[in-house]
DNA sequence: TATATACCCGACTAAAATAGTCAAGATTGC
DNA sequence: GCAATCTTGACTATTTTAGTCGGGTATATA
């Protein structure tokens, strides 16, 4: 049970914009310098990230990303949607075809599925962006 | 971020023998038919629960596996543990050469990652085996 | 004591997902 | 105009997953 790349990274990385928040773009090569993470990678996830309103992009010389709304309002989850991280402990609603079909009795654990998903989800649902770089500080 | 079936499947296999609790080994047999898992896979499967204490085996005709403790006593996080199902978000405790290395101020997004790995391994450490068997008892 | 039923176990493999890279742009600031 | 920066789709190597295969061993019971 893990996390892929690119949603650890997304996270990193709007957190590494974070810390110049509203100051001014950043470039993602600074991103890749500062976070170690692969240039090209980055854009790819930043095209997502735009994509959905996470960032808003300055093109040309000196331009670079800035986060579309308060850090204190942007939440994890938002950021994982994004990236299509989806929480998916469950095969049961997608297979249908063997095991739980709803109904049928067969897939005993089915809550246990759902009650995990939701516990998962309910915490990066309260956590916010701006919650990372504020620990960040208070640790300086 | 999802469960691999292993796991998934350890789980619906060891709550149906707990529904015949205590009261005669469960063949792999019956419960491939009834969870429509591979016999094969099952196998897999079981020989690391029994490596690990969860199951006993009885072999030979109307031999099968029994569950070696109490089910109201015997963790979802055992089960997980014995089939190296780890919760493992963060990068950087492994991947040391990248990023976070401890005591850099790179890894902004340390603390989220350690965070998220106890939100969801409590979830599982206070979850047992027998509460899905009650469940689906008061269901029917 | 033969035989069917069941567990035992390492090795193998196809398919999918992951974690990127590559190539070829389009804008904009200086 | 040229360098910095974002834009975008396609491609690919590696790893992981989700199993299968084949050949065992033990034991109940007829």
């Amino acid at each position: 049970m893990k996390l892929n790349t690119k949603s650890r990274y997304a996270v990193m990385a709007l957190a590494d914009i974070a810390r110049f928040d509203g100051k001014k773009p950043v470039s993602l090569r600074d991103i890749s310098l500062r976070q170690s993470i692969s240039l090209l990678y980055l854009e790819q996830i930043f095209l997502r990230l735009k994509k959905n309103n996470i960032v808003k992009s300055i093109r040309g010389t000196n331009g670079g990303y800035i986060i579309s709304k308060n850090i204190n309002e942007l939440k994890i989850s938002d950021i994982f949607y994004a990236l299509d991280e989806k929480v998916k402990t469950v095969g049961c609603k997608k297979e249908s075809k063997k095991g739980c079909n709803g109904k049928s009795s067969k897939c005993i654990t089915h809550n246990l599925w759902d009650e995990l998903d939701l516990h998962i989800n309910s915490f990066f649902e309260n956590k916010k962006l701006g919650d990372l770089v504020k620990k960040k500080e208070s640790r300086n």
